[in-house]
DNA sequence: AAATAATACCTTGCATTGTATAATACCTTG
DNA sequence: CAAGGTATTATACAATGCAAGGTATTATTT
């Protein structure tokens, strides 16, 4: 998969998982990967931006399966970024679907 | 307009017009920004690559307007590489999209 | 002729973000 | 306690868009 394609997007992959419930770093990686190649490397230091931008907090937990987890929970500013930022990317994707189906319509 | 989303993207841009006809840089720059905001830096370097990796040909021509332009022509690995780019594209969409509607489908 | 503007091209350094790789630590099972 | 799955974090790297700046040609204005 073109690694470009991804870049800016897979936040906003994340902010919309985390609309439905909190989730811990690893529970993201194997959601997304299911259907967009990522590994651990991706995730965290994108996790970690989200929070030193204010959109989620986190908070630990204890597992039965292994080590402590740490839960992110969206804030109200993630809630509002997540919605812009969905609204901004179907936006674009509308733009580009017109550049590669009408050439001419962009003289 | 976010800037990550457009990475990768403008390559794929920029292939689909040249396959309707050939076109000069700074051409290129003024048909894309209509959509999509960028700029010079941006588009230079980008056909440079093109270039390098043999997808785009280029020959000089006068013009009347001002300095010579410089054409870039698709190659046939070009046409290949943009029909592989585009089908990726759309396939791509498609996955994000259904991150976006459907949150719990992703279990 | 000189200055200005428009067209057209190109380069450099920077910021962002995904990747690979590895280190650390926790817990369960044998 | 060793092995392996779970979970987090750090570091060095690569790709690509951007702003800013520079060059050259032609036409227009002063």
């Amino acid at each position: 998969m073109n690694i470009q394609f991804k870049k800016g997007v897979l936040e906003l992959c994340a902010l919309a998982l985390l609309t439905k419930k909190d989730c811990y770093g690893y529970e993201l990686v194997n959601k997304i990967s299911k259907s967009i190649s990522i590994s651990e490397g991706t995730i965290y230091p994108l996790l970690r931006r989200l929070k030193d931008d204010g959109y989620v907090k986190t908070y630990l937990q204890e597992s039965s399966e292994g080590a402590p987890r740490k839960y992110y929970k969206l804030t109200e500013a993630g809630r509002k970024v997540e919605k812009e930022l969905k609204e901004e990317w179907l936006v674009f994707v509308k733009k580009i679907k017109k550049f590669l189906e009408g050439g001419e319509k962009n003289e």
